[in-house]
DNA sequence: TCTGGGGTCCTAGGACCC
DNA sequence: TCTGGGGTCCTAGGACCC
């Protein structure tokens, strides 16, 4: 472990969906606008800009919210696809720049920049190259933070926003750290800063003091990584894994949240048909097959129950998923009582389903044929154009509509 | 403050097996 | 009858991230 110290690149875009609409409709600029949804809707925000944070709008928060925070603000609906383009032309820019590039998610990245210096210049001058090279080619800002680890980086990008590019000189990493907040460090939520507060650790030099042991009998193996975190190593999970390293998908899930409550049978099962259809062919696009499915129930009161049952065989079946999860539901669901979100969520992966006998292979095939050829249909004119009806009255099926909501939200920025 | 959607990882208890 | 100890799988829930 004394090899010489890594040179980590931590790439974040600055308020990633704001920007990219900004891009789409150039008038936004410099105005408050809030992307996830309309005035007075049912949500939360998935990104504000720096203007609209200057009253207090921060992303989670619901829209209602905001909207008293900041009555003058724009809001604007999400738009999935668009952040998706402009995250796959940011890739571009960063994998020509360094092969070892790992997208942490939509709009962050990782880059092993260890031992370009001949290629590149010195960290922070390579930094500043890339800084610009984002800005040109893609019209986004970014901010950039440079470590020794993942966790170095990834912290320093944050204070180094907006548009900022910073750098922890290798041996300053405690440094660094200490005056911080524990609410700095990935993976310190609100719960994790409560119990903290309770042993009196503010800051991360506080967390440092203590020894491993004593963390580890807290907060178990969790605190075990903290202990090293809050020395700026990558402790522990997938943090230490290379850059550039290919995961896989563990679970697929689809999950919609009504406008209204609604205690209606048929609505509901209805949207678990959809939803049922909508995790299938997510599960065929990537030829994956999956065990155990879940339903997630929401009551009005926001209680919310899991209900998984794990199949003999694996299955990417719209019908089969669909059984499954009705199964659940009407064993599960206290009939009559108004639900806010229902989801239907797969996982348990197997790259090809373990096939029984010959004929019900054959007949398996067969139905894969016709969804694959379904889903070609509703690529072309739109996910209400075809319906697999098996299993259900006609007319029973609620419309489909577009998800103006389909997108992730965003933490911090 | 009336709380989206899509993920990951961890814990904990019970079943079941050797 | 006064009862071990792992290992693994399954299910439910929760913290956290973007």
């Amino acid at each position: 472990m004394n090899a010489v110290a890594k040179t980590i690149f931590h790439v974040d875009m600055d308020a990633f969906f704001v920007s990219v609409e900004e891009l789409f409709d150039p008038s936004l600029k410099g105005k408050a606008v809030v992307v996830g949804g309309q005035r007075g809707e049912r949500g939360v925000v998935a990104a504000a800009s720096y203007e609209a944070r200057k009253f207090g709008v921060h992303s989670a928060m619901p829209l209602r919210t905001a909207e008293k925070h900041c009555p003058h603000a724009i809001f604007v609906n999400g738009h999935p696809e668009r952040y998706r383009e402009c995250s796959e032309k940011v890739y571009g820019v960063l994998n020509s720049f360094s092969p070892l590039v790992e997208m942490a998610s939509i709009d962050e990245a990782y880059l092993d920049m260890t031992g370009t210096e001949r290629l590149h210049g010195p960290p922070l001058r390579a930094a500043q190259k890339l800084h610009q090279k984002v800005k040109d080619q893609t019209q986004l800002n970014c901010s950039i933070g440079v470590g020794t680890s993942r966790l170095i980086a990834k912290v320093s990008s944050a204070k180094a926003k907006p548009h900022g590019v910073l750098w922890v000189v290798p041996g300053q990493e405690a440094r660094f750290l200490a005056p911080l907040d524990v609410r700095d460090i990935p993976g310190v939520g609100k719960v994790t800063e409560k119990n903290l507060q309770a042993l009196g650790i503010h800051r991360v030099g506080d967390l440092a003091k203590f020894d491993d042991n004593f963390l580890e009998d807290k907060f178990g193996k969790w605190g075990l990584a903290l202990s090293g975190k809050a020395r700026g190593f990558d402790a522990g999970g997938w943090f230490d894994t290379e850059v550039g390293g290919e995961s896989e998908a563990k679970s697929i899930s689809h999950e919609h949240t009504y406008n209204e409550d609604t205690g209606d049978a048929q609505q509901l099962e209805s949207t678990l048909m959809r939803l049922s259809e909508m995790v299938g062919r997510r599960l065929r696009e990537a030829g994956l097959h999956a065990r155990t499915l879940q339903l997630k129930l929401r009551y009005k009161d926001f209680t919310t129950i899991t209900r998984a049952h794990s199949l003999a065989t694996a299955t990417q079946l719209d019908t089969e998923i669909f059984e499954q999860i009705r199964i659940l539901f009407r064993k599960n669901w206290k009939a009559g009582a108004a639900v806010r979100l229902l989801g239907v969520h797969a996982a348990s992966f197997e790259s090809a389903a373990r096939q029984g006998d010959l004929l019900e292979g054959d007949r398996r095939e067969r139905w894969k044929d016709v969804l694959s050829a379904a889903d070609k249909l509703r690529d072309r004119f739109g996910e209400s154009s075809v319906t697999l009806a098996s299993g259900l009255k006609a007319g029973f099926r609620e419309r489909t509509h577009e998800n103006p909501a389909g997108l992730r939200g965003k933490g911090k920025e």
